[in-house]
DNA sequence: CATCGCCTGACACCTTCGTATGATCACGCA
DNA sequence: TGCGTGATCATACGAAGGTGTCAGGCGATG
């Protein structure tokens, strides 16, 4: 598995990825830094894996854990603000945690547009980087969770056929059996069918809960 | 009015305000760019009104209009941050974009946290202000908007007897009327009585509506 | 005290929902 | 060609929803 192992796109999530033990990603270049980092994060008991480039990072096998990556602005290669608009093109949601030691504002605020959580200058206090990373995971935990529900919700949709889709359509919409019929041009037993079997498939036990796990599923789509 | 005009809790927002003429309010010590950038703003047709100081600003009457916060951080008496703080803790969402002469990292990290939409150095480039008010008064009017739903929203509801409200959460939940009625320990023809009340009074013309519109009036309250 | 709003309940009637049974037709796949 | 799946429809029955009418009790308010 790449860092695509972190991409975690509906369906992908594998059993409660959510509730393992967290993982501290680390990338920066000067091995003073990157093992004192690593020693630290040990310390308090949180694993880490440390890399000297985004490119070794680009070519590592990383497993699905929840974690957050703490990088270097500026490393050999790609960049690090780089590599977080790379990683966003390709779906990741790792949060990300800055530090730099010849940053500037532009720098920090471009960072910090772009969905990093935090943006440390060094040298950083110690307190300063696990109250950091502790939020991150916090929130990768967070996401990871409520992707989990939505990607379950996906799974379950998948099973609908064409027909069933569009009458659930008409269904959370508030449409009645025999006005669904006359919009698609069927029987209203038919529709009586098709709702029956979506309310199996979507597993849920009332027309609120169907509407429910439809808005869930917009929201996560679009 | 005070500055309070802009504190736009539900059920605050008079008719259409997103949809008025946009405001920018400048707060800024140094009079030479607190005049350049109005003229700047007037320049490209928006609206702006200038303050030299927060006290000014806090104990200025303002219109409720979009628009949006442009704010030096360096300010005599509270600075920038510590009024982006009051205005939070005020429940104000109106959008602020700082600029400062001698700002750090450190700095614009903590007001982007905290919300923040953009954070300029001195001197920065006419586009770059325009660039970032543009999107601070159209995410301003997109919150408008939807805060004026979901106010609309609280006020149908707040004309819910308790035991309507008590019935509703139960109908939002799935659950059947006898199972309601049960719940409440009150009989079925009861509870028919109380949601049909619900319905009109939500102005829901289905159970799908009535679970969109609680579930939208859940997330603007928690 | 009278009135009003709210909560409560019953009876009746109709609509809508949900499902079971049984059946036909089309399409793709082995 | 046979089989499975999906889509279609009919009949029928029971469960649930929705509305209207009538009515009693209760607390607040003028």
């Amino acid at each position: 598995m790449t860092v695509a192992g972190n991409i975690r796109g509906p369906g992908a999530s594998p059993p409660a990825a959510a509730a393992m033990a967290p993982l501290v990603v680390i990338v920066e270049d000067d091995e003073g830094i990157r093992e004192g980092l690593q020693d630290l994060l040990r310390s308090v008991g949180l694993d880490a894996i440390a890399f000297g480039s985004t490119a070794d990072l680009l070519a590592a096998s990383l497993p699905d854990r929840p974690g957050c990556l703490v990088l270097d602005v500026r490393l050999p290669g790609t960049s690090g603000l780089d590599l977080q608009a790379k990683l966003a093109a390709m779906g990741s949601r790792l949060p990300i945690i800055f530090m730099t030691g010849h940053g500037d504002i532009p720098m920090s605020v471009r960072a910090m547009k772009a969905g990093a959580l935090d943006f440390l200058t060094k040298p950083f206090r110690d307190q300063d980087m696990l109250d950091a990373i502790t939020v991150a995971i916090e929130r990768d935990r967070a996401w990871r969770t409520e992707s989990a529900g939505t990607a379950e919700l996906a799974r379950l949709a998948a099973t609908l056929t064409a027909r069933e889709a569009e009458v659930m359509q008409h269904v959370v919409q508030g449409l009645l059996n025999k006005q669904i019929a006359h919009a698609l041009g069927i029987s209203e037993i038919t529709v009586k069918i098709h709702r029956g079997n979506v309310m199996r498939k979507m597993q849920a036990g009332s027309v609120a809960d169907l509407v429910r796990k439809a808005e869930a599923l917009k929201v996560s789509e679009g």
